[in-house]
DNA sequence: CACTTGACCTGTCCGC
DNA sequence: TGCGGACAGGTCAAGT
C-alpha cells in the first residue's frame, strides 16, 4: 500500500493543490492521530511539500511544518472551491466522513481531510528545522532512486552491495527495512525480486554480484512503474484528487497467488509468510 | 548487537 | 444467517 510511488504521488498532488493556500482553522476529530502545537499553523500559508521516505512534510511559511505518515490506510484528501474534487472525481462526496480524523479549513473555500480507517497513521506539528531531527527521519537510509524533494543522499550499487554483505537476514526484509533503503515496502519488494529472479528467502550476503545488479535496477523499474502508474490502490490507496493508482493491474506477482507466472515458465506463484509479510513467489524462476 | 515477534486498529473475507 | 478468526501491512517497542 502507500509505499514510495504511492507516497509520491500523494506528495505531487498536494504540492499542485496546497502550495498558497492558507490554513484559517483546523478541526481535529481524534486528537490521538495528531501530536504537536496544531493551532501554530493556523494563519500560515503552505510553501512546499517533500517526502522522506513514505513521510509526508508539509512546510509553512512561518518556520512550522507537519510531517504526516499514512500507514497502510490513510488519505489526505484535498477539495478544493466549493469542496469539489480538483479533477472533478465523483468519489468521496460525503466529506468529512466516519474516520475523518483531521480538517484542515483553507481558504478559497477548500479543505484538506486526514482520514485512516484503522488509525496507525499520524501528523505530527513541529518547527520545519526539527523535521530531519525527528527520530523518524533520522532512521531512514538513503532513497532507492532520485525522486526525492529533499535532498536525501541517494542509493548507489556500490553502497546497495556493501549493505547487502553485511547482513545474513533474507533479502525481502531487508528491502523492507527503512533504515536501508527508504520507501520500500510489501508490493514492490515482492516484484523487485521476481524481476531480479531472487526467491525472497535468500541471505543477503549470499547474493552474487550479477544478482545484486539485477535487484538493484529492478527496485528502479518496478517504483517508476509504481510511480507512473499512479500507485497501487490496494486498500484504501486514493491521491488527494481521490482518484486510484493502476499499478495492482501491472503487478508481477503481488496478489497472484495460484496464478501462471508471467514469464509464462510453467511455475506458479505460490504465497507464504515471511517475517510476519505476506509473500509471493515463482515456484520456477525464483529457486 | 543482530534479528524476530507482537501490538497497534478496523474492515473484509472465509469456513463452519 | 451469524460468528469467530485470520488477514491486510508500516513502524516501533519489547523480546530472544
Amino acid at each position: 500500500m502507500p509505499e514510495l510511488p504511492e507516497v509520491e504521488n500523494i506528495r505531487l498532488q498536494l504540492e499542485k493543490f496546497l502550495v498558497g493556500h492558507k490554513v484559517e482553522s483546523i478541526k481535529v476529530n481524534n486528537p490521538k492521530v495528531i501530536s504537536g502545537d496544531y493551532k501554530k499553523l493556523v494563519g500560515a500559508k503552505v510553501k512546499k511539500v517533500r517526502r522522506f521516505g513514505k513521510a509526508i512534510v508539509v512546510d509553512f511559511d512561518n518556520k512550522m511544518s507537519f510531517i504526516g505518515h499514512v500507514k497502510m490506510t490513510g488519505q489526505f484528501i484535498y477539495r478544493g472551491k466549493n469542496l469539489k474534487s480538483p479533477t472533478d472525481n465523483p468519489k468521496f462526496g460525503d466529506l468529512p466522513g466516519k474516520h475523518t480524523h483531521v480538517i484542515f479549513n483553507l481558504d478559497h473555500d477548500s479543505k484538506l481531510y486526514f482520514n485512516d480507517y484503522r488509525r496507525f497513521g499520524w501528523i505530527k506539528v513541529e518547527k520545519t528545522s526539527d523535521v530531519e531531527k525527528e527520530s523518524f527521519v533520522k532512521k531512514l537510509g538513503p532513497e532507492p532512486f532520485v525522486v526525492n524533494s529533499s535532498g536525501q543522499a541517494q542509493l548507489t550499487l556500490e553502497l546497495f552491495k556493501q549493505i547487502l554483505s553485511k547482513t545474513r537476514r533474507n533479502i525481502k526484509t531487508v528491502l523492507m527495512d527503512q533504515s536501508v533503503i527508504a520507501g520500500v515496502g510489501n508490493i514492490y519488494a515482492n516484484d523487485a525480486l521476481w524481476s531480479a529472479k531472487i526467491n525472497p528467502t535468500r541471505e543477503a550476503n549470499s547474493l552474487s554480484d550479477l544478482e545484486i545488479d539485477e535487484l538493484y535496477y529492478s527496485i528502479e523499474n518496478v517504483l517508476t512503474k509504481g510511480l507512473e502508474s499512479g500507485g497501487a490502490s490496494e486498500l484504501a490507496f486514493v491521491r488527494p484528487d481521490g482518484t486510484n493508482g493502476s499499478y495492482q493491474d501491472i503487478a508481477l506477482v503481488y496478489g497472484k497467488e495460484g496464478e501462471r507466472c508471467n514469464r509464462d515458465d510453467g511455475g506458479v506463484i505460490e504465497k507464504f509468510k515471511l517475517g510476519g509479510r505476506g509473500t509471493y513467489k515463482c515456484s520456477i524462476c525464483q529457486k
